[in-house]
DNA sequence: CGTAACCTTGATTAAGATCAATTCTCGTGG
DNA sequence: CCACGAGAATTGATCTTAATCAAGGTTACG
């Protein structure tokens, strides 16, 4: 299967490329479908070029040496991933001697991504200044991202970081996540306010550094400070001040 | 003071632009002088610009609430930093509604910088490809770095932690450091191979994400360990082998 | 309605933070 | 050259958070 010009113009870093370009893109990048759980590429694995996700959730992640795995970032559609070894170690992609610097799996059904080879994009990127600068400002924006993960990760104890990151998913998505999830949370029902997980817990819990059962024991003791509720994967905000009150 | 367009080369940005351009960067630019303790930004505070460091050691570091630090990131000459947010913040930057995101504190005496202001930066940017390029790779290199920070941090026990840096002092800095730590480690004497420490340890425990006392009791271990031995600021590597081991 | 995946709860342990008291080191002035 | 004092580092005792181990419960889905 091939994607369309219009379904390319969906990934933020194409938005406004002229369709010359953007039909060479078309026809140098390979698509690809993924089920739920399924490997996109092991840290280590030689590299064979970016990816660019259309639809569903891809999670990007470390694991240690005692298996316990971490969550560096989630990523939701629109966006591209495995793109930083162009810039730092582009000579030795040439001679394929670089090797993806994490893991990627997808952790929905039906995700879709295409890949860009690494030599025909620089090319492109060559061309095309608006390519650059938005190459640039995705990175600024991954590494303030990155930066407010380490914070929250050394600085801050499991309560603080679950509070926080139910006040991300409250604070409607900065155009990160596609239209599917910006329709579900938050809504509300009965007069209450409430957000929709759109992972698992065990994924949230290594999101937030820590393990499933630590995260099922700091969701209880919210739920105690009657601050949340939870009923599955929904998760009804009963005292968003004192949510705030956690992160000061 | 005003710096010689040669010092500006020194800037890994700027060693491939070409003189008149140099010259602009040299007229709109301002030095700076810091004593060790001294404060260049602190977080929140308006952004002016992003900061090129000539000589000596700059952190960047968060605070928790709890006034606990953490250093996400050492500075050392010929990079720059504070330069995210020209990226992904430009038009607020316009309108000065930018902040720093994070506190930067010089951390020798005769830390030299040149600060380098947003909008007469973009013009130079906005021509010059190859400041284009050196910036992605910049940015990359700083996301690889963050994600093993981030890695290391998550996955990985004090005692791990603290023999990653150790290893990373030991074999030969790559680039990011100047001569002058260079010539200082790892060096040989009476047959011991050993580092210095060019940092406190009150840094280096708040690098590794752990306190002074922790760190302390870590060097500890890892002396019992016959693994090193700690004179000061100078660390003996007496068994490389088993330091290596414990990352895997 | 049965099974697998997902999640919760309890008991125990371990790592590291906190609090408190010294000790060490090194630069400065007498 | 020595003494003093401040900042830096060490050590001990205790406490807290979260990981680990183990078992049981829930939910979704064929």
């Amino acid at each position: 299967m091939i994607l369309s010009r219009k379904q390319i113009k969906n990934i933020f870093l194409f938005t406004d490329i002229n369709e010359s370009e953007l039909e060479k893109i078309r026809a140098f990048s390979t698509y690809k479908k993924y089920k739920k759980g399924e490997i996109l590429f092991f840290d280590s694995e030689p590299y064979r070029g970016f990816f660019c996700l259309m639809e569903g959730t891809v999670k990007l992640y470390k694991i240690s040496k005692e298996g316990r795995e971490h969550i560096v970032h989630l990523v939701y559609p629109g966006n591209i991933f495995a793109e930083v070894p162009l810039f730092d170690k582009y000579d030795e992609i040439k001679n394929n001697q670089v090797e993806y610097p994490i893991n990627a799996m997808a952790i929905e059904d039906d995700t879709e991504v295409i890949i860009i080879p690494s030599i025909p994009f620089m090319d492109i990127l060559d061309k095309n200044k608006v390519v650059c600068m938005k190459m640039l400002a995705n990175f600024s924006k991954r590494l303030r991202t990155l930066n407010e993960h380490i914070t929250s990760m050394t600085l801050q104890d499991v309560k603080k970081r679950l509070a926080q990151y139910i006040l991300s998913e409250l604070e409607n998505f900065d155009g990160n996540r596609k239209q599917k999830t910006l329709i579900k949370s938050p809504k509300k029902n009965e007069d209450k306010i409430f957000i929709e997980l759109n992972i698992s817990k065990y994924d949230l819990a290594s999101l937030l550094g820590t393990i499933l059962e630590t995260l099922s024991r700091t969701f209880k003791k919210l739920q105690e400070e009657k601050v949340i509720e939870v009923k599955g994967k929904r998760i009804y905000i009963l005292n968003q001040t004192k949510l705030k009150a956690y992160n000061s």
